[in-house]
DNA sequence: GTCATCACTATCCATAAGGTGACTATATAT
DNA sequence: ATATATAGTCACCTTATGGATAGTGATGAC
């Protein structure tokens, strides 16, 4: 019953204390999923990042690329020139995530009509599965 | 250049104002993650995903469920009985998505050594990057 | 001199996430 | 009579996060 729960890797993302947990929690931010897309066609300059994610905002941009460097999915590479210079580009583990992300960023997108319809739908029926006195 | 940042959907989740943005960031939620993945194999009762998503409080797991009922990824089923039944199920839309946030469950457990094995050493290396006066 | 660029950093505030305890109703078990 | 179980809701509170705004230092353009 619970054959396909586990996951064969000794790891188990349902328990709060489980170290994959927290990478999950750190895969599930919005920023996190549109960087790492950003990134997957090639290293990127702080600048060229923060046109290419809209409303992102300078602190957001450092927060999660030092979170993604941290976590070794992003490599910072910094030149010593004036006015300073900085790119980024992912690692090998890096890559390997953009296939799946790129691939959530895909679903969103084929997706969306359908859940703006369900959406809508939830709207107009606010109340209407309410009691009926 | 842009060839295959721009998704063929006429969405794009980059732009902050698009629809798939809205549904990018309804997914990047670690509670969302777990209870799609919980419902993958089938219908359960409220208590019973309460048990599975360690951690979860009744508030949250509320809320998440409503999420993904309103945004049609999730079927609520109430029986008029006494004590109260309720059972969700995914739609046909949640076992679509479901299998893509399996492989990033997957792909975060399968890869949490590496990168715990990274934050160590973010942690032994901090500060010395930085200026040595 | 003024402005802009670059890659940040610091500060503040609004919102969201999350925790706690109380409460609903009814049937069964003790 | 009391307790348990169910699936919540509601109110209150604290903390964390997101986002907005302004500032830093050095340089080059005007």
């Amino acid at each position: 019953m619970d054959s396909d729960d586990r996951s064969p890797f000794g790891y188990d993302a349902f328990r709060r204390t489980c170290p994959s947990h927290t990478v999950l929690e750190m895969l599930a931010s919005k920023w996190v999923y549109l960087t790492v897309c950003a990134l997957r066609r090639g290293r990127l300059r702080n600048g060229e990042l923060a046109r290419k994610l809209e409303g992102i905002t300078p602190k957001m941009l450092t927060q999660t690329l030092r979170v993604l460097e941290r976590d070794g999915l992003v490599r910072r590479e910094v030149f010593a020139v004036i006015p300073p210079r900085v790119e980024y580009e992912l690692t090998e583990l890096g890559q390997n995530l953009a296939g799946l992300l790129s691939q959530i960023r895909s679903w969103a997108e084929e997706h969306t009509p359908e859940i703006k319809d369900a959406r809508a739908r939830a709207l107009a029926n606010h109340g209407e599965m309410g009691a009926v006195p």
